[in-house]
DNA sequence: CCTCTGGGCGTTAACGTTAACGCCGTTTTT
DNA sequence: AAAAACGGCGTTAACGTTAACGCCCAGAGG
C-alpha cells in the first residue's frame, strides 16, 4: 500500500506539503499541487484508516431524525435497534448518534426535532421523513455541507446522500398475490387503509389494487381506519364489513398496526377470514405465530437503520462514494418461518 | 478509552511489561502478571485496533475449504461472492483468503482440498462440509489452534467455532405450506429428491412431509433424481410422473437444480403443476420472474459467505467473541419480490 | 572465581496520518 | 522605511500498539 511518505518522496516535497493538498487547506503553489493530484490518482493512494483515526481525536456526530420509537405499534423500535447496532460496531472510530425524536401526528413536531438536530452542529443526519408535505422546506434549510440520508420514505425535490427503503407498490403487489392464493374464488377483499395514508401507504394500496385488475372475480373495497381509534371503533368497523360484504374473505391492512384489526376479526365471531398486513412489530409476530395473521410483509427495517448508518460514515469518515438508493428486500413472513428473521 | 500507557501507569510497570503480559510472551513475574491482569479487568481495557494495525505487519490467512463454484447450477458462486465482499471490506486489515475448490461429487476431493488449505498455514478455515460422512476425521485432523467456521451444513462430533447456515427441516415445512396454497384439494405433490441425498436434502424431506402428515387428501410421493442426469433422464421422469399419477400438481424439488425439473415439466405438455424449489441461482431466478416456479426458498448464501468471513475475523483479529450459531432466514422468493433480492 | 543463562523489566523505533509550529522570502500596509 | 501579512514549504510530536533490544541481577555450572 501506497502512503503519504511515498507520495511525498515521489513530488520532492515533504509530507506537510502532501497533507496540506490531501485536505486543501492551502499554502501550496498550484504547480506542486497538480503534481501531487497527479501523483495520487496515478497511484490509487487510499488513506489508511488506521493512521488517521489515530491521529485524530475528533468524533463524528451524527443526528437521527425519527418517530418516537413507541409510535405503530413500537414500530420505530426496530429501526431505532439497527442504528444502535451500527454504532456500537463503528465505536472504534469514535462515532456517535444523537437522537431526536418528534411525534408523527403533530403538525410542527418534525421541524422542531429537524432545528434541535441542527443545534448540535452534526456532520450527517439520518432522516425518517414521515410527513411529506411540511419536509421538502425543512430539508432544504439544512446547511449544504451537512449530508443527509432518507431511511424508509424519501421527500422530491431534496438532495439526499442516499436513500434506502422499501418499493411500496411493488409490496403491495406481491400482498395481492399472497392474498389471491388464500381466498376461494368469487370472494372478496377489504382494504383497511391507516390514516393519515401517507406516500406509503397510498402506493402500497395502489400496488394491491393493480394486481387484482387482472383478476376477475374479486371484489375489492377499501376502507379507512386511523391509528387514533380505539379497540371498540376498530371492533365496528370490522362489524360493518362482515355485515356489508359477507363474501368477504380477506383484509390487507396498510401499516404495522395489523395486530389491531386482527384482534377485532377474532371478536367478530364471523367465519376464518386471512389476513396479510406490514411489519414485524412484537403484536404481529405473536398473531402470525398463533395463524391468526396469515403473511407479513416486512422490509429490513433493522437492516435500513444499520445501512443508513453505515452509509453516513462511509460517506463522513471514510470518504468513500456509497450507493444513492438501497431496495430493501420484500420479506414474505409467516409462521413457519417467522422464528428466523431478526 | 484506556490504553495500554494508563495500565502501565496504574501498575507501576512500562507498557513493554503490559505488551508481554497481554501476548503471554513470559518474562513477567506472576505478582506483576496478576496485578495487570486485574486492572485490565477492572477497567475494561480493551485494545485499540487502529494502533495495532499501524503497527502490526502480518497479514492474516484464512483458507476456505468449498466446492467448485459452478457446481450444483452456480450455487457456490453465490457463497463465494459473499466472502469476496468481506475480504473487500475488511481489507484495511490485512486480510486475505485462499480458496481451496474441491468437486462435491468426489471421494477424497474433499480430503485433498483440507490438506492443501493446511500446508498453507491459514489462521483460520471456513469449511463448507458437503459430504458428511468423511467429514469429521478429516475435519479433527486439524491442529487444535486453527479455527475453523461451518457454512452451509455442519459436521457433528467436532468443534468449530461457528455453524452459519439454515434450518433445513424447517425450510421443508415451510414449502409444504406454501405448496398447499398452491394446489387444489385432493391431489398429490411430487418430492424430487436430489442424489446424492445429504443431510440438507433429507431434512428438507423430512420437513416437507411433516407438514402434510396432518393435511388428509393429499398423496405425497418421493422419486430420486441425480445431478449426473441429462436433459432427456428429467424428461422421462417427469414424464413417467405425470402417467403414474395423473392427480399431481405440484413438484417439490429439493436443491438448486430445480431449474431443470422445470425445464423437463415445460416440455412434458402435461396440465400446469406448481413447483417449488431452492436456491437463488440465475436459472432459477429466470423462470421465476417467468412464472414457471411459483416459490423458491432461499437462504441468503452470500449472506452465509460474508458472515463467515466476518466471524473469522472478528475471533482471529479482533479477539472477540463470536455467537457459535447463526441461523439464516428461510426467505420466500416469487415473481412479485424476486428483484430485491441481491 | 568467572562465565553463562535466564528471569524481570524498561526503552525505543516503527507503523500512517494529522495539525500545530516555525522558517524564509516577497508583497502589502502604515 | 519599518512593520505586518502572506505564500510556500519543512519539521515534529502525538495517537496506541508491537516487538526487538538491552540492561541488571540472581543463580547455576565450570
Amino acid at each position: 500500500m501506497i502512503t503519504i511518505k511515498d507520495i511525498a518522496r515521489k513530488a520532492g516535497v515533504s509530507i506537510g506539503t502532501v497533507d496540506r493538498v490531501l485536505h486543501g487547506r492551502g499554502r501550496v503553489s498550484k504547480k506542486t499541487a497538480d503534481k501531487i493530484h497527479s501523483i495520487i490518482k496515478k497511484t490509487g493512494y487510499k488513506t489508511n484508516i488506521h493512521g488517521r483515526n489515530l491521529s485524530l481525536k475528533t468524533t463524528f456526530n451524527f443526528g437521527v431524525i425519527m418517530p418516537y420509537t413507541y409510535q405503530d405499534g413500537n414500530y420505530w423500535d426496530i429501526l431505532r435497534k439497527g442504528i444502535d447496532q451500527a454504532i456500537s460496531d463503528l465505536s472504534t472510530f469514535n462515532v456517535q448518534v444523537l437522537y431526536f425524536f418528534f411525534d408523527k401526528f403533530s403538525e410542527g413536531a418534525f421541524a422542531g426535532a429537524a432545528a434541535q438536530a441542527l443545534k448540535h452542529n452534526p456532520q450527517g443526519l439520518l432522516i425518517t421523513p414521515v410527513l411529506s408535505d411540511a419536509c421538502p422546506a425543512i430539508v432544504n434549510s439544512i446547511p449544504r455541507d451537512i449530508p443527509y440520508v432518507y431511511v424508509d420514505s424519501t421527500v422530491p425535490g431534496t438532495a439526499p446522500l442516499a436513500y434506502i427503503g422499501q418499493n411500496s407498490y411493488q409490496s403491495g403487489v406481491c400482498g395481492a398475490r399472497l392474498m389471491h392464493l388464500l381466498i376461494p374464488e368469487k370472494s372478496s377483499v377489504a382494504i383497511i387503509r391507516m390514516l393519515p395514508n401517507d406516500f406509503h401507504i397510498n402506493e402500497r394500496v395502489k400496488g394491491f389494487l393493480s394486481y387484482f385488475e387482472k383478476v376477475p372475480d374479486i371484489t375489492l373495497r377499501t376502507y379507512d381506519a386511523s391509528g387514533g381509534m380505539n379497540d371498540r371503533e376498530f371492533f365496528n368497523l370490522v362489524s360493518s364489513i362482515e355485515k356489508d360484504v359477507p363474501s368477504c374473505k380477506g383484509f390487507f391492512v396498510t401499516n404495522a398496526e395489523t395486530f389491531r384489526v386482527a384482534k377485532a376479526i377474532l371478536q367478530s365471531a364471523g367465519p376464518k377470514k386471512h389476513i396479510i398486513g406490514y411489519d414485524l412489530v412484537e403484536e404481529n409476530r405473536r398473531l402470525v405465530l398463533e395463524k391468526v395473521i396469515d403473511f407479513i410483509i416486512s422490509q429490513k427495517t433493522r437492516d435500513q437503520g444499520y445501512r443508513g448508518i453505515t452509509t453516513l460514515f462511509r460517506h463522513c469518515v471514510l470518504k468513500e462514494p456509497c450507493p444513492r438508493e438501497e431496495l430493501m428486500p420484500i420479506d414474505i413472513i409467516t409462521a413457519e418461518n417467522l422464528l428466523y428473521y431478526q
